[in-house]
DNA sequence: AAAGCGGGGTG
DNA sequence: CACCCAGCTTT
């Protein structure tokens, strides 16, 4: 079995891939905004965001979050929800905490540096092997090989059938130019891109498309391809107003959107006394589906006469800087 | 409705 | 290895 991958390897090897591939980045790289000032920070937030996130997302938010944060000091100045307010919309919100809990590790023990070790790396909250790897060999440009599912498809592709994690990396050793790690690593995942996009692709003879798709196509396009069935959940969310405010919970109750405000919600106990006590009325039917699991979403909004203690309370105008999901922000462009 | 996205963490 | 975690955009 190993003896073809090395065979394999060989055979790139013979071909010029790792040469060609470069030679082709130069010309056809994709001109993102967090290739522009490359530094160990910039790899790391970036590569942080795009962990099961797409180029597109990241590109509309990384700007303006590195405005807010140009630096890991930046974050003394700042708060893990202020962090999430730049965060929202990305999703996967551990990640943002994660991120701050790093930060702070890095700014008390590490003089605000990102250490170069891979050990080191691998105990900082968010950050697993694939980002170890990819801020040695992105940020600061050391001899690192990165595998993600781009790379893991470009590579399965090219061999014929689906290859492993490990198998991969058996084949990057034979062919890793050590001296160019960032740019390999960049050239791989815009290969990827461009493999999906052009019709033809032809590098130093290599035509990437025939290998891709001449065998086994199935199997190597349902790469990483997970069944799991959603669970449906039933909740209502209340926006709850008195004059120019808006309530929000103190103990959040439920386990999604960890570290936001949460709007109260029907798996609270005050809810039925909330209809007996208050007129409200239904604004909206929502149908919200994140990672396994379908809410099917009831909004009411309820109009009181006295700013209950239990509740947070928000004036309309903040709600803006408050750090909020998108089904949140959702539920209240509902009002007026 | 479903697919897919430059994974992390735990055992 | 397997399994769980848990947002958003685009098709």
């Amino acid at each position: 079995m190993e003896s073809n991958i090395i065979q394999f390897s060989e055979f790139l090897k013979k071909r010029h891939f790792t040469k060609s591939i470069l030679l082709w980045f130069k010309k056809n790289n994709r001109k993102l905004i967090w290739r522009e000032q490359r530094t160990p920070y910039t790899t790391y937030i970036s590569e942080i965001m795009l962990q099961q996130t797409t180029v597109g997302t990241v590109e509309k938010k990384f700007p303006v979050f590195l405005k807010k944060y140009p630096n890991f000091k930046s974050f003394t100045k700042s708060s893990e929800k202020e962090l999430l307010t730049y965060w929202s919309g990305l999703g996967y919100y551990r990640r943002a905490r994660n991120l701050w809990s790093t930060i702070k590790i890095l700014n008390t023990s590490y003089r605000s540096e990102i250490p170069k070790q891979k050990k080191l790396l691998l105990t900082l909250p968010g950050i697993g092997v694939y980002t170890a790897s990819a801020i040695r060999a992105i940020g600061y440009n050391l001899p690192d090989s990165p595998v993600d599912i781009n790379i893991q498809r470009v590579f399965s592709g090219l061999y014929g059938s689906e290859l492993s994690h490990k198998q991969i990396e058996i084949i990057l050793k034979f062919i890793w130019p050590k001296n160019h790690s960032r740019d390999f690593t960049e050239a791989l995942m815009d290969l990827s891109s461009a493999i999906k996009k052009n019709n033809d692709l032809i590098i130093n003879g290599l035509d990437l498309k025939k290998y891709l798709f001449s065998k086994n196509q199935k199997k190597i396009q349902t790469i990483k391809f997970k069944k799991v069935s959603n669970k449906k959940i039933k909740i209502s969310f209340f926006i709850i107003r008195h004059k120019e405010q808006i309530a929000f919970l103190k103990k959040p109750n439920l386990s999604f959107f960890d570290g936001f405000e949460h709007l109260p919600n029907s798996q609270d106990e005050f809810s039925s006394e909330l209809f007996t006590t208050s007129q409200s009325k239904k604004i909206k039917d929502i149908k919200y589906t994140i990672t396994n699991h379908n809410f099917q979403i009831k909004v009411f909004e309820f109009f009181t006469k006295s700013r209950n203690k239990k509740f947070k309370w928000f004036d309309l105008k903040d709600i803006a800087s408050i750090p909020l999901p998108t089904l949140y922000k959702k539920i209240l462009v509902l009002v007026p």
